[in-house]
DNA sequence: AACAGTTTTGACTTCGAATGCAATTTATCG
DNA sequence: CGATAAATTGCATTCGAAGTCAAAACTGTT
């Protein structure tokens, strides 16, 4: 970068003066701040002699333009904000919609909640930094969702589908994912006693899940389906298992999970502590297909969602309506891999 | 919030004006802009029936102050930067982060580095949105480092300390932590011949670990050390361990792993593909302390690295140099935990 | 060289909220 | 009650860049 004279100068400048603006530079060059300003405007209409007079001084001042400043003015601010509640804080998701956006030149504002009931709290942040769009992966009330349509903000679901609310979304449809997972179970071997860990209770991703596992299981006419629920979490796996012993007094086939993580903890329980063997006693299936599914420990079972497509698509979506607003709401459908793994029987 | 009523007169308003501001809302109040925002500002000096008045316009009219106006005349963003690198990218760190920032009324805008080289044309992005401070879980270069000095912006790394530059930091004591973790070796059994793998070369983190474990083991007499290198992945513990064994032709009575993810990939490959006993041919242990080391199917040694401490102590200590940019350059140290698993023999 | 046509350029205004200062109202006390 | 101190309020200006529009500088043509 710079040498280190070109340093030391700055340094003195920096010094002396709080923050370079357009005026220092164009004073600096003798020339007016809108020819400044124009040349860090890409199609601007700027003379070759202008724009190398003016890096000149830009460089040698070292200014960087006040994206604050060309906010207000332009009333894009260039940030999108991404709602991600805290319980199901996808890594993958999150740093691969980040990688994303700033591809575009667009930044992220993260806010991560604790508990669904910070979502009101949150927004009123979300509206105050003038954020041309946010994805959410967390619940909002229709209501909410509302305030968005009145603010003219561009929204776009992650993983969360509303039936009736005419909304942006992109998701894996988690119901056709587990349908598959069924028949791959079944197709496999002669599963017959079922048992679900659900997903915690407000969790919509969970109940399609769930849905699904059902719908499929009646379908392949089983009978015995033992539903326990439990919280994405490994511990909430391993209490789950418990339970489904407790309530049954054996284990069943198979063990149907709405996470992988929880898979985990229920395949952990079940191997180590109540010596059971995975699969050849029980199968296990998750949902997600994060990294440790595919690790050899647990080499499970499940649906992979494909999350840099349904990144790249939500931002694109995103992008979209913010640079045209009549752009009517759209849900995209993903389908989930099945990823075959040696948790299943047969 | 508000009642139906209210919410389609706030939707009218919003379909005639583009945004609500402080002005409309001093005219619907009958009193002055400067009122209203003085109604915003928490110490401010203002009557009970002007703050009345004025909170009566503001339900009404939906008014949100804007945030970028704000930031342009105060020059303070109440934004930070989180700088992560995509690679080492904790999750539990920067969802903690995002939330100690957020008690304070603190927004965090996220930049994760794909590769390394992307730093410099980040820190052009950061140095445009104004923010209050940074915090770096990356790694800058001295000249990089330099910039934020002629800038005045308060810079905290995580986890990345440096020798002989002056700059604020909040790390795990590294070395310690591996000697803890080495004494627990030794002490548990007799470990005769050791293999460490190592992180990615340009990892500081990786370096002190392994400097940590090499001298440690010099001190307590141990000669065979073989060090093969990974990548922090899974898949590079695996490939490690596959190494080792071309190395030596067997397997060594410990490996000592420069992070938890590769220690799982090692156990993985030893276990299931070398039929090797964990721990009681081999020995493993690790460093972060993530969630899954405590899962059955590891139940890693390892050092814990205090996250919600050394998250708070990075966002308290940037925010009072945001505050009071005079205090000087200050390291802070934490003590890793250690955690003893049934990853080690005896 | 004079003219119309095309680029470039600069003066001035704008975005929305915060603040110093002066004007005004209210409270306090002899 | 009047005078003075104290609290409140409004006016005008400010932050830094971008866009509007008209003036100025080029271009090419005859």
């Amino acid at each position: 970068m710079a040498k280190a004279g070109a340093s030391t100068r700055k340094e003195n400048f920096a010094s002396t003066k709080r923050h370079v603006t357009s005026y220092d530079v164009a004073q600096h060059a003798g020339v007016s701040q809108s020819a400044v300003s124009r040349c860090f405007k890409p199609g601007a209409s700027v003379s070759k002699k202008m724009r190398a007079r003016v890096m000149a001084a830009v460089e040698e001042l070292g200014y960087t333009p006040n994206a604050i400043a060309r906010g207000l003015i332009t009333r894009r601010s260039n940030m999108v904000a991404v709602i991600v509640s805290n319980l199901n804080f996808y890594p993958e998701v999150v740093s691969e919609l980040s990688a994303r956006f700033t591809e575009r030149g667009v930044h992220v504002l993260l806010f991560t909640l604790d508990h669904e009931s910070d979502v009101s709290r949150t927004l009123q942040q979300v509206w105050q930094y003038q954020v041309d769009g946010v994805i959410a992966a967390a619940h909002l009330s229709p209501d909410e969702i509302a305030t968005f349509v009145e603010r003219d903000i561009p929204l776009v679901f992650y993983n969360r589908s509303y039936e009736d609310v005419q909304v942006c979304s992109v998701s894996c449809d988690q119901i056709e994912g587990e349908r598959a997972l069924i028949n791959r179970l079944v197709e496999a071997s002669r599963h017959r006693s079922f048992a679900i860990i659900t997903g915690p209770a407000d969790s919509v991703v969970s109940m399609q899940r769930t849905r699904g596992a059902l719908e499929r299981l009646r379908e392949c006419g089983a009978t015995e389906v033992l539903q326990v629920s439990g919280d994405y979490g490994y511990r909430s796996g391993c209490r789950a298992v418990q339970e489904i012993l407790d309530r049954r007094g054996d284990m069943p086939d198979a063990i149907i999970c709405a996470n992988d993580v929880m898979a985990f903890g229920a395949m952990d329980e079940l191997r180590y502590r109540l010596d059971y063997d995975v699969p050849g006693d029980v199968s296990v299936v998750g949902f997600d297909g994060v990294r440790a599914a595919a690790w050899a420990s647990f080499d499970l079972a499940t649906v992979v969602q494909p999350v840099e497509s349904m990144a790249e698509a939500a931002v694109s979506m995103l992008m979209d309506r913010v640079d045209n607003p009549e752009l009517p709401p759209e849900k995209r459908l993903f389908s989930g891999v099945l990823r075959n793994g040696s948790s299943i029987r047969g």
